[in-house]
DNA sequence: TACTTTTGGACTGAAGTAGTCCAAAATGAA
DNA sequence: TTCATTTTGGACTACTTCAGTCCAAAAGTA
């Protein structure tokens, strides 16, 4: 699966590669045609179910579908605020990693 | 400024050092009381608007505290979603420098 | 021309959330 | 214990955001 430079170029890349129309991806994904247009053109986002349908119709690794999914949420998200960004993902990552130790049982 | 382990914790520390009571930090950024208090708690996300207010009235980096806010929301936002955080930033990194270089004038 | 696909506008219902108000709980001083 | 102040959080409102739908126009194809 290549990495597109969105999530909705991602699996319009898919699709295409497969010469198939929305319309038919969207019945395999029970989803509307337009819903999935809108997906492919990132103006509106994917639910964690779709996601999962998308792995498994374009027999693609869902984690990987996944992070490209987050990592479009998050870029945009930080691009919005001014710059920083790599400074921005540095401190986050500190804080996931803080977390996880918090989350998961003590010694 | 030292970098909490959470947005609410830094700005708490701040108001700690100083030995102010919320109340009178609120009236000094003109907000409600229990607003700031939230935002201590971290059940409400600040606006860019008070965040600057922050950095005003404790004589702090604004940059400093906006990467402490933006670290805070896109670290739960990925850590709700499984593990994979490392992964989704270093993509995400990609994609910022990406669509930096296609908002500015090209060549 | 006729048919299919793609695109996007407009809308709805639901979910999320900033901000307010208030009161209970905690802290602390006398 | 009492009194005053601070801290905490519940409940609510108003506003925004957004997934999902429906439809029709535009673009593409034969």
């Amino acid at each position: 699966m290549k990495l597109e430079k969105t999530f909705g170029d991602t699996v319009k890349k898919l699709r295409e590669d497969k010469n198939l129309p929305l319309r038919e991806v969207a019945e395999a994904l029970n989803i509307d045609t337009s819903m999935l247009g809108k997906i492919e053109k990132n103006s509106r986002k994917p639910t964690k179910q779709i996601i999962e349908k998308f792995a498994k119709f374009f027999k693609v690794s869902s984690k990987d579908l996944t992070i490209a999914f987050l990592s479009d949420t998050v870029a945009y998200q930080v691009m919005e605020e001014e710059d920083f960004s790599s400074e921005v993902f540095k401190v986050a990552e500190e804080k996931v990693e803080y977390l996880k130790t918090k989350k998961s049982p003590e010694k």
